[in-house]
DNA sequence: GTATTTTTATACAATCCCGCACAAAAATGG
DNA sequence: CCATTTTTGTGCGGGATTGTATAAAAATAC
């Protein structure tokens, strides 16, 4: 990688690219996005794509890296506000449903929980990749349960992560916004203990179809 | 439809045929699924298939809907045994843990979670039978919570409902079994109120990638 | 036993997708 | 001011996928 080359320089900026990839995907993951999809995301060219990342693969295994590096950030940035346990969870699963509906003008979920899931049962990278941000997601959150003073961060962690899963997936399948954050103030309240148990208005709605 | 019709018998059992269709498209989802796959995953040439279903995508929903008729079924069953909470929501998120190892040689978690949320995006027909099956299972879990004396049946239906979606994606990502027990009994007593918590084993391994 | 009806299997045409090769453009170094 | 180097955009060929058309096979009704 040429750190200062010499020859022309690129007009684009590759983590804006990244992003706007990473767009196109999360609505229609790897295996239903071609090449012009990208091409036409990114306002680049096949090749341009192909000279940057390498093939698609390699293009949609960079957005799960940036997306995985963002999350995480946000993560411990969030433990720099030193709340409670109870606002505690509530903000790390109330915040993860404002970024599964920001982008788009229709909630899309998470990118990597929604469809890079897809690919985990066929490609081996995907799913290490898949693991690695599952994984991220458990270690921070425990740690910030604990730093909060919780009494069992590490399986306290892993539910509140496992909820953040379940708010992906449900967001996808269109359920309103505010029926997800009924469901994030349940959970909050039961695993901080704080039992104010359906305080939060608990899911009235329950049926869809 | 011809209930018994004059001409030569089909030589298949269609559900058989979308059993194993849904096999397939359990491994590689809607997009990343091609008919000659289906073909070879079902032992049926491809006009045998379009005659019978339709196009790809018609076979792909009827496998969703196959799959929700049983997930019902199988939730309907559970109620039958009369457990009390807490081994009820254990046995579940259990069961839950069985279905998603079940069938290929490495777990691969559920059709409809892992697959159709990524095809959900792009296809309002998809998109509604995800919100069905989500609405069918938070509707069968509270009222198995209800019937054995939850103080909340709806908000915990929930939040049940939410751990299985995770277990899911975690089961693709490869945890191991045990791991994903262990998160299903701290969940179980959480929500049951069985304060063992983490005693269950809590989760000592986090990290993978 | 024959005709009819439905299923099965092979083959074909159209479309889409991918990767690569080519020529033009732009900016730095001498 | 010129040459070199890297990026950009267009175009082409190979391959795969989809949907359908056509002929053979099988079983029931008459």
């Amino acid at each position: 990688m040429p750190v200062r080359g010499r020859g022309r320089p690129r007009s684009f900026d590759p983590d804006e690219a990244l992003r706007l990839a990473g767009e196109r995907f999360r609505t229609q993951g790897l295996a239903g996005t071609s090449l012009d999809d990208l091409s036409e995301a990114t306002g680049l060219a096949r090749p341009s794509l192909a000279a940057a990342f390498g093939d698609k693969r390699a293009l949609y295994i960079a957005t799960i890296e940036r997306l995985t590096a963002r999350v995480e950030e946000h993560l411990l940035r969030l433990g720099e506000r030193g709340l409670p346990l109870g606002p505690l969870i509530e903000r790390l699963l109330v915040g993860g449903i404002d970024l599964y509906f920001a982008g788009a003008d229709q909630p899309e979920g998470c990118l990597i929980i929604n469809t890079a899931a897809t690919a985990a049962a066929s490609d081996d990278e995907v799913r290490a990749r898949l693991s690695a941000f599952i994984a991220m997601q458990d270690r921070r959150i425990t740690g910030l349960l604990a730093a909060a003073g919780s009494p069992a961060p590490e399986a306290h962690g892993r539910i509140v992560a496992a909820m953040l899963h379940s708010l992906s997936v449900r967001a996808r399948a269109g359920e309103p916004r505010e029926v997800l954050v009924d469901l994030a103030k349940d959970a909050a309240s039961l695993i901080a203990g704080t039992n104010s148990s359906s305080g939060g208005g608990a899911a009235k709605l329950v049926g869809g179809a």
